[in-house]
RNA sequence: GGGCAGUUUCCAGAGCGGCCAAAUGGGGCGGACUGUAAAUCCGCUGUCUUUCGACUUCGGUGGUUCGAAUCCACCACUGCCCA
């Protein structure tokens, strides 16, 4: 049995563990959960890191169990957070339900043929036989008031202006329930988490061990909460969150969002998000060493991720597109060939009226009918501060009219708003 | 139930009754430099508007005033202390 917090360890994916826990993975195939948040009907990169934990394990010869928190999702977790949270309804939260069951299922391995083939559930299935007498009196009455305040998460909101709603407070027992409730059902020996979750992840733990008796051995670790260097949130651009979802955050984009990383955040993430071997990281480090400008850590790492994600077909789509946008940014957008403009892919795409173009409409005018920018002083503020261009050629006047003579193939115009952002006009 | 403090633009946090669309910091966006990094420096950052300006904001509702984020009343919410 391979060694899975070793594994772990080398990539930096360890924060606080519990004793005994490597004797316990490396005794038996042990069953272990992670729960996933339905806050959303996606999820995003950072549930990433959790899904890769499932699969590490599974990888190790464990099996891994995806919980989705159809209960939970109905309380709010107020760890890290430092208001009430609103409570989502009903109806979304079943849509986000089955919207995160359906992408967990494309990571993880569910072969019933495998012995540790991977497992989804969702808290609701028990919570909503359990009644509210029952739970106070059953799960409520082993864990002490005392020790729940005790909690950072709780303590915090004591300590602040908000206050907390007794929902929130009942938070980690709820979540404490699902840890026994799978440790009694499925064998359950082991729950992981982001090191938010840690104090969550305790009280099931000792939940488990006052209502089982000291012999119940129930394990734990803690992956560090994934940060960027400058202390910035990870996984937000200034378009929102980067999501797993094709449809919300295309390839090229969520590509380009990892080939985006600063150099020491490249060097955390590659360990982190991609399976490369400890040798071959350290290969790429040293090329990176001896030529950072070639920025081989961010291109593998925007590789393997995207590959895993979206797949081969989408990856060589997002290279290429970058290429084209990217590669020889001082060669005149001219050289582009009308097909390659077309086969651009996950850059935003607009048409454009023929009609009103031949008009003759000013800058201004163009790029807040186009969506480009929401308003006309938006995009006149954003002109005069230098930041658009067009055919790789940055407009100064914003009172500048288009012609004829400005399109590319007759039709297309090639915009960028800063450096980064590509939109492609096609007047029709 | 009683006493005290508070509620300001994305966040934190200043705001004399007119010079307040509201200091400062952070964040965000853009620019320069670079490597589609980092650090640094510069600009923008309520909405609409080419300029002038117009409009909507300072917990809510009313009031005092020529004029209110700034004063008054009531309400709501929050925190702290006492019972």
């Amino acid at each position: 049995m391979k060694n899975l917090i070793q594994e772990l360890s080398w990539r930096g994916m360890v924060q606080d563990i519990m004793p005994g826990t490597e004797d316990q993975l490396m005794k038996e195939m042990t069953t272990a959960y992670i729960g996933f948040d339905p806050t959303s009907d996606s999820l995003h990169i950072g549930s990433l890191v959790p899904i890769l934990l499932l699969l590490h394990l599974q990888k190790c010869g464990h099996k891994p169990i995806a919980l989705v928190g159809g209960a939970t999702g109905m309380v709010g977790d107020p760890s890290g957070k430092s208001e009430e949270r609103n409570l989502l309804s009903e109806e979304i939260l079943q849509q986000n339900v089955a919207g995160v069951k359906a992408q967990l299922e494309k990571f993880l391995d569910f072969n019933p043929a495998l012995p540790n083939a991977a497992e989804l559930v969702n808290n609701y299935d028990w919570f909503k036989r359990i009644s509210f007498l029952d739970f106070i009196r059953d799960t409520g009455k082993h864990i002490t008031v005392n020790y729940m305040m005790a909690k950072d998460s709780v303590k915090k909101r004591l300590e602040g202006e908000n206050g907390m709603s007794f929902t929130e407070f009942t938070y980690q027992l709820v979540q404490g329930y699902d840890y026994y409730w799978l440790y009694q059902h499925r064998n359950c020996k082991l729950q992981m988490g982001g090191s938010d979750q840690w104090g969550n992840i305790v009280t099931g733990t000792e939940l488990i061990r006052r209502k089982l008796g000291s012999e119940a051995s129930a394990f734990a670790f803690t992956c560090p909460l994934i940060k960027k260097a400058d202390g910035g949130k990870f996984g937000k651009t200034e378009k929102g969150n980067i999501w797993l979802d094709a449809e919300k955050t295309t390839p090229y984009q969520f590509y380009q969002f990892w080939l985006n990383a600063s150099d020491s955040d490249a060097a955390n993430w590659i360990k982190i998000f991609t399976f490369l071997t400890q040798e071959e990281v350290a290969a790429i480090m040293d090329e990176q060493a001896k030529d950072p400008g070639a920025r081989p850590l961010q291109k593998r790492l925007a590789q393997e991720v995207t590959l895993f994600v979206h797949g081969k077909e989408e990856l060589d789509k997002a290279i290429e597109t970058t290429q084209k946008l990217f590669a020889n940014q001082h060669a005149p957008a001219e050289a582009m060939s009308e097909a390659d403009l077309e086969a651009i892919e996950g850059v935003v795409k607009i048409d454009f009226p023929l009609q009103l173009f031949n008009e003759g409409i000013d800058m201004v005018n163009f790029l807040s009918g186009t969506a480009v920018f929401p308003s006309k002083g938006e995009a006149r503020k954003m002109i005069q501060g230098g930041g658009v261009s067009i055919n790789r050629n940055k407009i100064n006047d914003p009172q500048l009219k288009l012609d004829n003579s400005m399109l590319l193939h007759n039709k297309y115009l090639l915009i960028q708003k800063g450096k980064k952002n590509y939109y492609l006009v096609k007047v029709c």
